[in-house]
DNA sequence: AAGTGGTCTAGACCACCTT
DNA sequence: AGGTGGTCTAGACCACTTA
């Protein structure tokens, strides 16, 4: 018997080391949306060869975090207004198709999960800490998913939002966002509570619809006209 | 100028070509889901090198076609009951948003569109001519997606719906299926006449959801006896 | 007309499975 | 222990872009 640890990660392929390694490089900014990933460079910079890292790149094409062009290389997604309001969509009918399974499913355990991370939440953003935030708000989501038991589903959102949620770590919430997120996580804990399904549906179906305005403006893409528009 | 045309495919890259190859031999069945897919046979079998088949499956796996275990390679997706019915999941909820939008977006000629496949659909199942059905089927539902314009989202359904596609290729629909998906169209048809967002995404749902259940039962993962349950 | 950088090959290395 | 097959490296090739 070997003393390799069965954690994984640290004994993984060259390439998904690699991957990992660009994924971080990408989320924390040292490349921006839009810009190229050249194999060479990443080589000297990983002390790898570049063979590994095309394969990352190609798998990271899979989770459309970037995008390759034939003789052309890889460069990281180019994140627009659009491309987050299609994301959101997509989230939101996803969400709302296993919330409404979950409601049905969801036992005292995960009731208590649900509490539990709601209250680190509002901890969080009583703190005005961000960072906490967006981690409790993970947390409460991945309280809610795994009980619909649809892990594909689950896929597809964790694929599309890791670009969204390093814009949300980037740019942070808007003024009036986190209460609004509280109030919103309330109403889908009451929903929770009597086991009303579509109900449920319809306060994730606008909390994404929320969150997507949100980010859509502190990325800049925006002006916060829509406030008051009336 | 050079005398290569802009047709795509024929001047692209190995690991491109590669791709489409393998796709093709998994829908053909060449290999079998659950299948492992070994680099070096493929490298005599399409006179390539391994690096790019292991790129190509790399884009497979980001597509859901293939696995990849670490140190064990790449293996056909293996398909269950659970998996055809989160996929479908998947599908009513994504068709359903874009199936909204789509019936406040469409103009004449988009209904055209939809009124030919339909049409074309139609001739193919009273001939009993299953593979011009399926491709009219694709053919109706391409119709629509585009007008939701929400080009990740077809991404997403397109990835997961090819599997689906190659059970139905071999497997077929099942006895009553044909007039019922008729049917259903006729349905979404008279919904996208009255503009009614609510009733085309419910009609789409109860499609997908029906469609599921056929394709269970098709492809032997389940038997019929839901038929008359009652 | 070089130069840059993506792409491909051949072979060596090494992890895992079989005898 | 030996074999099988996935993984990685170094270098050559070639497409596209600079001047």
């Amino acid at each position: 018997m070997t003393a390799t640890a069965s954690l994984p990660g640290i004994a993984d392929p060259v390439y998904s080391r690699v991957r990992e390694r660009i994924r971080q490089d990408i989320f924390s900014g040292y490349f921006a949306p839009g810009a190229r990933i050249p194999t060479a460079a990443l080589g000297a910079r990983y002390g790898v060869s570049q063979m590994p890292i095309r394969e990352a790149l190609q798998q990271l094409q899979g989770e459309g975090l970037v995008t390759i062009a034939p003789n052309r290389g890889a460069s990281v997604r180019r994140v627009d207004a659009r491309f987050i309001s299609n994301i959101y969509d997509i989230r939101a009918a996803l969400e709302a198709m296993m919330v409404s399974r979950a409601v049905e499913t969801i036992g005292d355990d995960g009731m208590f999960a649900l509490y539990a991370a709601e209250r680190r939440f509002e901890e969080a953003a009583s703190r005005g800490d961000t960072g906490a935030a967006v981690a409790a708000n993970l947390e409460f989501h991945d309280a809610v998913f795994p009980l619909a038991d649809n892990p594909e589903a689950v896929d597809v959102i964790a694929r599309h939002a890791e670009l969204l949620q390093s814009l949300r770590r980037r740019f942070g919430y808007g003024p009036h966002r986190m209460a609004a997120i509280i109030a919103e996580h309330r109403q889908l804990l009451r929903a929770f509570e009597q086991r009303d399904a579509a109900a449920a549906a319809l306060v994730v179906k606008t909390h994404c619809e929320h969150a997507k305005r949100d980010l859509v403006v502190q990325a800049g893409f925006a002006a916060p006209e829509a406030e008051k528009r009336a």
